[in-house]
DNA sequence: GGAGCGCTGTATCGTATGTTACGTATTTTG
DNA sequence: CAAAATACGTAACATACGATACAGCGCTCC
């Protein structure tokens, strides 16, 4: 079975007229990153005319040129994608023994390989400010993310709330939102046509949204001032939030960390209060 | 120093505009993609006009968008040169961008560590078993947990309960659990005297009782049948229960599996009701 | 409440790109 | 050795792509 257009071209290299099969070795020598430039550039390396390129793109199958560059760049975003394959092919050290966790692993890693400090400490000031409420809402397997945030967060400052219950009930509350308002939303596949409601009717109103969501991204996108884009796929047949979590703890610590002065106080007085 | 677009971007997406942002999110989330792709299929993607992703590239320091093209041709050819920095990166990229993460990522791998697949896989059975009732509950931090895996197993078995509200409502529903009953209890310090009378009574009645705790054990363990003991030490105010989490999802997974013939069969239904 | 500024999308334009037609060179075959 | 078929490049073409000008809109700041 050929699975990959490398293969392919090993394959029927044989069968092409000489200029062709150069196009060809140039190609596999710098795989595949010349065929992802244009057509003139990828002959001038090849040493060919941009009709032989064509030609042997057509050889291989492809109706078209860019129909090729497509086929190339899906076989390297998978190649990206999966780290997990690289790092458990020359098999785990030691014998982790869980392909979960490993796989748990290599989210998390690549999920804050995409998000830098400075977005985390932006999103940490905007939740510590302390002039705006906090209101945090989660779909149906992230809603007890949103609940475990919510949770801390309502220790150290006051003005955290929960969304729970029925859909009209979120909306009831919309009325007390205003520009200096945080909204943390929670949502990854499938992603939840009331969430995205209720977004963008916050989004009308000034509400500052803060998303969690997967690597796909939930439309609710289009109106968050920050996303947060967590890995979600492991060995299971459920996607895995716990990527997300991990960033949802990293950011309450962050959040505690700046409001350490008064968070200290509150928290001392609701010792006292038990 | 700035080496990769991904850190430009990390760098400047303050300083943009909404729209723009958005664009950077999009690239961010399936980097490096979409950049790769025409400047109309990138808009479409990120939900702007192609204008907004031409301004995105000139505010990142490039010419046109064919060089900046370029600059991500040239950092992923690099990338795949060389598969030994892409590994060794995770583990050490200077100075640990954020020791939050590793500290978790450690306490995971502790975690399974003192965690035996057959250890796993028996509880898996047992909450896979179906003669008998399936009920969780958490404390005053993991009870999100708790909804989580309840959320989960309740999908693909009948008979799952979370408890949540006042205490006074748990204890009626003892009178519903007997021996072929499972409990899941979460509690990890500051350990709540209410869930150890509960699952004192709980006990007394027989019902198997699965503890997840943190690594000092929570008194809890006295009754429990199984114990699952999560690292929870990370450099923050709090613990984090994020160990915790990975093996509830693992958990889940495996019950899962287990029950593929009829969970496959009750979420095709579900599906079907929505 | 009004004036100014900055952000964003629509419509248009020029051009670089992929594509095709055709003529010449090279090889193959009877 | 002649004749045909195939291979290859040059040059002209059409399309789709990136770039730009402009107008509408919302926001902020007097």
């Amino acid at each position: 079975m050929i699975s990959s257009i490398a293969e392919l071209i090993a394959d029927r290299v044989g069968t092409m007229p000489a200029s062709e099969r150069r196009a060809a070795q140039t190609l596999i020598a710098s795989y595949p990153m010349i065929g992802l430039k244009t057509v003139a550039e990828f002959s001038a390396a090849a040493g060919v005319s941009s009709p032989t390129i064509l030609r042997f793109v057509a050889r291989l199958g492809f109706q078209n040129y860019p129909e090729f560059q497509s086929s190339l760049q899906d076989e390297l975003a998978a190649q990206l994608q999966s780290p997990a394959i690289r790092t458990l092919n020359p098999p785990s050290p030691g014998g982790t023994a869980s392909p979960m966790l490993e796989a748990t692993l290599d989210n998390m890693r690549e999920t804050f390989r995409h998000l830098s400090d400075k977005q985390l400490a932006d999103i940490a000031a905007r939740l510590a400010d302390r002039r705006g409420k906090t209101f945090l809402i989660g779909g149906r397997f992230t809603d007890p993310l949103a609940r475990y945030m919510a949770a801390h967060l309502a220790i150290i400052q006051p003005e955290v709330f929960h969304l729970a219950g029925q859909e009209s009930m979120w909306r009831d509350r919309l009325i007390d939102m205003g520009k200096r308002d945080v909204l943390v939303i929670f949502d990854i596949r499938r992603y939840q046509d009331s969430l995205l409601r209720f977004a963008e009717k916050a989004h009308e109103r000034g509400v500052q949204i803060v998303l969690f969501t997967d690597q796909w991204l939930s439309p609710i996108a289009r109106f968050a001032r920050h996303v947060i884009a967590g890995r979600t796929a492991v060995p299971s047949a459920w996607d895995s939030s716990a990527a997300l979590f991990v960033v949802a703890e990293t950011l309450i610590g962050a959040v505690t960390r700046q409001l350490e002065a008064e968070g200290a106080k509150r928290i001392r007085e609701m010792e006292g209060l038990r």
